[in-house]
RNA sequence: GCCCGGGUGGCGAAACUGGUAGACGCAGGAGACUUAAAAUCUCCAGCCGCAAGGCGUGCGGGUUCGAGUCCCGCCCCGGGUACCA
């Protein structure tokens, strides 16, 4: 071996004899499989801190799970299309697949230079026709089974530039290209039924016990399952027919009797009614236009309203309640109408002081409660005890919501309903850079799936950008649009608008084990493979990317793809990395770059430093001098075993005839396998890897004991400390491993066992606890 | 606004099940080696205090023999909020 360690060296060493073996392309029939998959990567073109941290992780749990000799599928891809590749174009003059293609090869090999165990021979972008043919496919399956509706939905609209920008492209209300108030504006789309699938995807969620609880959570809440009442008004004003209906949904049924208004979106075909009439209602919808589409802003909005002529007719008292139109009332929740009950809601509670309208008591703390209740100083939301509620008066919440739910039901007012707070996932983009949807309009039969044997449905790359629409819905491409209509033969137009681009991520984890097949989506690999063992990528995907991905994991398996439930056995969510306190940015000029790192210090520094800084799950500060660092470190391991190789051949270690300090390194060596285990296995805490072998590295350094049973000792603890590092550092491991004395790669050695005897002590020290101080310490 | 996290020395962190707070590392200090420097090695180091001792895990309360860890109420920072991916 080389008495000097060099980075480069190695690890180009080390790189070329796995490329040489394949040792890491998986065999679809051997063993025990294991399939590990870090998220796949957008090609922005520059590999980030972000990517090195979730590909290690990703490489250590896989390099981990091959050393307890598991089948270890770890496969690579791109996420493609999207909106950089747009604006790039628009910049730049580019078209986006030249753009993404040069960005792609550029990322591979900053990629490969980090030496991550990737099956490379299953790679494919999201933008290649031989993957997004299968999503298509799938599409106008969904389709013919009923799962695809179109709907209106809210989107950004650019006034100027006439096109639907994207939540981030609106800044303080403005279009960020031309700088014009955006509007928000009702678009038909498609969509994706997935709140057909809500009560097993909120179901499964209590079963998933290798995912992190926090995302479980967050989960459910956003599925949002409640049990209410949907109500009907009757509502009565000028230009009212007779008859005409308003349903509202709530899930305090039992607070009905304190309704005093009621409250309408500005989308709501009844705003839209009044508007038609009134100056002030017809302003305040233009205003509630200003607002972009996203819920944040809608929700952090100052409440405003506006009256209207109309009245809604309690239908339990008869009561004439003013209907109100109200910028916090989201027409795509529930109806877009709410019964107002400000004594017993918050917002309700500061509408109605806003607007001067009527706040009465209906619910009393219960018996014991400790709670009071003035409805005068604030709403109160808790449950209790009904009163000025006329028959219902004395009757708990729980008790009132069935009497209340059953009086309406009785007079066809009302009816039980278990509402969801999740939406159909809307799936259009008015964009060029995506999946075509393949879906013909034709003026007779309406929209018609395009048949399979003409898919797929190919984009055009050669485009040129004149503006910022796509150039799919300019003349440019009138030809492109032109189709006949699959049913009548009659002359039909292709939709221009493409997929979201989660469409793509929702699935592409079950084509890696089939990525080369041609004839099909899905074979029997995928069955084979799926579902992920374990899936890595970052918090910031734990509700949208995850809960599509596990509705069309779903729809796979209905459509016979795959045959389990869901798509991601294990789950780790990593935190973001920061570089002084802040996230990386051009713009904060903090940017660290991966590249420069790997040429200073080597890939397996920056491993093992990303890996040390901070627990996977939470976020990390870079720090350049930590990887200086972790190279002393790997340094210094390299030092020992040159000094131990030198210094000759060692006997095996005979645990009985071991002095008292030889026992203690050789037990710091066991403790040290048992911990790493324990952590790369159960706690996915490989900062704590690093630190025990840090630890056993320097107790190897305080060792002094140049007898045979001490060079013996000393010999195992190398080994052990070298192989317990390797799916962190796993070059320099690779290389140590050969000089240790074995034939066989380190790649293809199995995990030790702990010797127990071992782990054994003579002494322990006990220490002496009074009221919680530390006064003495016993060694026993 | 709502949902989910996080806050421990100068810095990144450890403490896994309520039981020795600060392992391991960075930065720093002292020393060894060297003509010198780099590299390497050894030692020191939470804060206040000469010391005895006291104080310490964002803030305020509580439970407990004992709380970084559990409970209640706050503050600050981060992620998501359905068209960024």
């Amino acid at each position: 071996m080389d008495r000097s360690y060099d980075p480069q060296a190695v690890e180009t060493r080390a790189q070329a004899y796995w490329d040489a073996h394949g040792s890491f392309r998986a065999d679809d029939e051997a063993g025990e499989k294991f399939y590990c998959l870090s998220m796949f990567a957008y090609p922005s073109g520059q590999m980030h801190m972000g990517h090195v941290r979730c590909y290690t992780l990703g490489d250590v749990i896989a390099r981990y799970q091959r050393l307890k000799g598991r089948n270890v599928l770890q496969p690579v891809g791109w996420d493609a299309f999207g909106l950089p590749a747009e604006n790039a174009a628009i910049k730049n003059q580019v078209p986006p697949a030249q753009w993404t293609h040069a960005n792609i090869d550029a990322m591979r090999a900053q990629f490969k230079r980090l030496g991550f165990a990737l099956d490379w021979s299953r790679e494919f972008a999201t933008c290649d026709p031989e993957y997004y043919r299968w999503e298509q496919w799938m599409f106008t399956r969904l389709f013919e089974k009923g799962l695809v509706e179109r709907k209106t939905t809210v989107v950004n609209w650019d006034p100027v530039d006439q096109t639907v920008l994207a939540n981030e492209q609106v800044e303080n209300g403005r279009g960020w290209r031309s700088g014009a108030l955006i509007e928000r504006r009702e678009m038909p789309q498609w969509t994706l039924k997935i709140t057909d699938y809500a009560e097993e995807l909120l179901a499964e969620l209590d079963r998933m016990d290798g995912w992190p609880e926090q995302v479980r959570a967050m989960q459910r809440n956003w599925i949002g399952r409640s049990e209410g009442v949907e109500i009907e008004f009757d509502v009565r004003g000028p230009g009212v027919d007779a008859g005409e209906r308003l349903a509202v949904y709530t899930t305090r049924p039992d607070t009905f009797l304190g309704c005093t208004y009621v409250a309408v979106a500005a989308e709501h075909p009844l705003a839209r009614q009044v508007a038609a009439r009134d100056e002030a209602v017809a302003a305040f919808r233009e205003r509630c236009k200003a607002v972009r589409a996203a819920e944040a802003d809608v929700a952090t909005l100052e409440k405003e309203g506006v009256a209207t002529d109309l009245v809604a007719i309690h239908p339990l008292t008869g009561a004439e309640l003013p209907v109100w139109i109200a910028n916090f009332v989201l027409m795509e929740y529930g109806s877009g109408a709410v019964m107002s009950v400000p004594g017993h809601d918050e917002r309700d509670w500061e509408f109605a002081r806003k607007y001067d309208l009527p706040i009465v008591q209906v619910i009393a703390p219960a018996e014991g409660s400790d709670a009071t209740c003035d409805v005068e100083t604030g709403a109160f939301t808790e449950k209790g005890v009904l009163v000025h509620s006329g028959a219902f008066d004395g009757l708990s919440s729980a008790q009132a919501f069935d009497a209340i739910a059953d009086a309406l039901e009785a007079q066809g007012r009302g009816r039980r309903r278990v509402n969801f707070r999740l939406r159909d996932w809307g799936v259009s983009r008015q964009r060029y850079w995506g999946c075509p949807i393949p879906m013909i309009h034709c003026a007779d039969c309406g929209p018609v799936p395009v048949p399979e044997a003409d898919l797929p449905v190919v984009l055009p790359t050669d485009v040129k950008f004149e503006g910022v629409a796509s150039p799919l819905k300019t003349d440019a491409y009138a030809e492109w649009r032109r189709a006949s209509c699959p049913k009548c033969g009659g002359a039909a137009e292709r939709e221009t608008d493409t997929f979201d681009t989660f469409m793509e991520s929702s699935w592409y984890y079950a084509r890696f084990p089939c990525a080369d097949n041609d004839a099909a989506m899905l074979d029997g690999r995928a069955k084979a493979w799926t579902p992920v063992d374990h899936y890595v990528g970052g918090i910031e995907h734990a509700v949208l990317h995850l809960l599509y991905s596990r509705f069309y994991h779903k729809v796979l398996r209905d459509e016979g793809l795959v045959d389990s439930d869901e798509p991601f056995t294990r789950l780790l969510l990593l935190g973001m990395v920061l570089k002084d306190g802040r996230k990386m940015s051009k713009s904060a000029g903090n940017i660290v770059s991966p590249n420069e790192l790997v040429e200073a210090h080597g890939a397996d520094a920056v491993r093992t430093f990303m890996m040390f800084a901070a627990p996977p799950d939470q976020t990390v500060e870079w720090s350049d001098s930590g990887v200086e660092g972790s190279v002393r470190f790997l340094k210094r391991l390299w030092n020992q075993v040159h000094e131990s190789v030198s210094a000759g051949a060692v006997p095996a270690v005979d645990p009985a005839a071991l002095t008292a300090a030889q026992k203690e390194l050789r037990r710091k060596a066991h403790e040290t396998l048992a911990k790493a285990d324990d952590d790369y296995g159960r706690r996915l805490a490989f900062n704590t890897v690093v630190s025990a072998v840090m630890e056993l590295s320097n107790e190897i350094g305080r060792f002094e004991d140049d007898s045979e049973a001490g060079r013996a000792v000393v010999r195992e603890a190398l080994e052990l400390a070298v192989l317990v590092l390797s799916p962190i550092a796993p070059h320099v491991c690779h290389e140590l491993w050969f000089a240790l004395g074995h034939e066989t790669p380190l790649v293809e050695a199995r995990w030790p066992a702990v010797d127990p005897a071992a782990l054994e002590r003579d002494a322990v020290e006990l220490v002496v606890q009074v009221n919680g101080k530390v006064r003495a310490r016993v060694e026993v």
